[in-house]
DNA sequence: CATGCTAATGACCAGGTGGTCATTTGGAGA
DNA sequence: TCTCCAAATGACCACCTGGTCATTAGCATG
């Protein structure tokens, strides 16, 4: 008799179509609910399979839980790899313009998953809470700790930038954009809830601007 | 027989104190678990009272919870007027910088009605949340365009700004700031978490600097 | 057709929830 | 001291939760 593994085998075995299926659902049932409001009942019922199935497939709701957000990370990744790649060579400024529109695509294709991250990190009684959101926080950060290196290396920002201070900055504002788009009310009256990706390009182009040369009225 | 006020002249005759205490105990049980988490028999328990008392002072869970967040709301324009008071006359980069530490203030001294007001954006499904939300930002946001208006009459800020991306920008900025402060882990490796005054001190005037400047190496 | 075995099933359980209401309590007025 | 009535009380209700497990179904092999 040796320890569970989560998930188990029995979910490995199933077909692709239902593993996806039976995960997809989860993640619309934990960025619906959250974690502890999500029902098993009301899961089951919408995928039309017994309850007992899935506590052979993932032993509790925190083993459901667990494998449930590990498929949405997979996914960030698959995403974050795609930007990175696209925008090789482009300038610093036009990197993080691509890294914005990408930001607001993932959340878009993956709304469910966007929003059990907003619930992750601000909810607190997650189950892992601590692990994942370190985790996350490895890609975004460094990241963004990179193309700042990069941009002072090649004179595009000023050299003696505080880099922590600068990489907090910026992921402040990406981040906050991307919420805003998602999460209503979130805009500061900026409109930018839902807005046409004309509108997006014409304000992150604003953003930009107000990035690179600041907001003081300087003595240059 | 007419509809029920909520909360009832039964609560509204209690002493100042009991009230208080109460209210006290329901902000830190929304705070701790949200709206659908909290518990009555777990809030009745802590404070020692019968839990009809609860139903017969606001009716509902619903109704304690409407009147525990204005309860919050009422603490939060205590806060702002405050701080707008304070710091009449002084320069804009100035008043910016007290506007942060008067977050970290309040955020400081109540942690859980903050706690709440996070759960609230995050959450989506607590009652009433969008009215809520929305009275919240005519605070924050028509506050900041305030000053951005005045700094640029001054002739503190450039003149041809974009009034909202600017609100937009500090209010996105000022907000994280405040959070990573709270939450940790948002604060993108830059340590701002629970840190020491002077501390963020410092790290605001470094801020600030780039907000004035901005990031790019200009032609200056 | 019979056997054997795994996977699927859903009735059932203990425990917690918001909400109700008949009963008790406590203090003001006579 | 007795009366009266609003306020306080907590046992109780129907409902829902995550989790269990004896039973059934389905299918591959002999």
């Amino acid at each position: 008799m040796e320890t569970q593994k989560i998930p188990t085998k029995v979910f490995i075995n199933l077909t692709e179509d239902k593993k996806r299926r039976i995960l997809d659902a989860a993640v619309r049932e934990f960025s619906k609910h959250g974690f502890h409001r999500a029902s098993i009942n009301r899961l089951v019922k919408n995928l039309g399979i017994a309850k007992g199935s899935i506590f052979q497939y993932f032993g509790s709701k925190e083993g459901l839980f667990k494998v449930t957000f590990e498929y949405c990370i997979e996914q960030v990744k698959k995403s974050l790899r795609k930007i990175k790649h696209q925008s090789n060579g482009v300038s610093f400024f036009d990197k993080i313009k691509n890294t914005v529109f990408a930001g607001i695509e993932f959340a878009k294709s993956h709304p469910e998953a966007y929003q059990l991250y907003l619930k992750m990190v601000f909810q607190e009684d997650f189950p892992f809470r601590e692990m994942y959101i370190k985790q996350i926080h490895i890609f975004s950060a460094d990241y963004l700790r990179d193309l700042v290196v990069e941009g002072i290396e090649r004179g595009e920002l000023k050299k003696d930038l505080n880099i922590d201070a600068t990489v907090f900055f910026l992921d402040s504002l990406l981040d906050r954009f991307v919420q805003a788009y998602v999460v209503e009310f979130l805009d500061a009256g900026a409109e930018i809830h839902a807005a046409s990706n004309k509108k997006i390009s014409s304000y992150v182009d604003e953003l930009i601007n107000l990035l690179k040369t600041g907001l003081g009225a300087g003595e240059r």
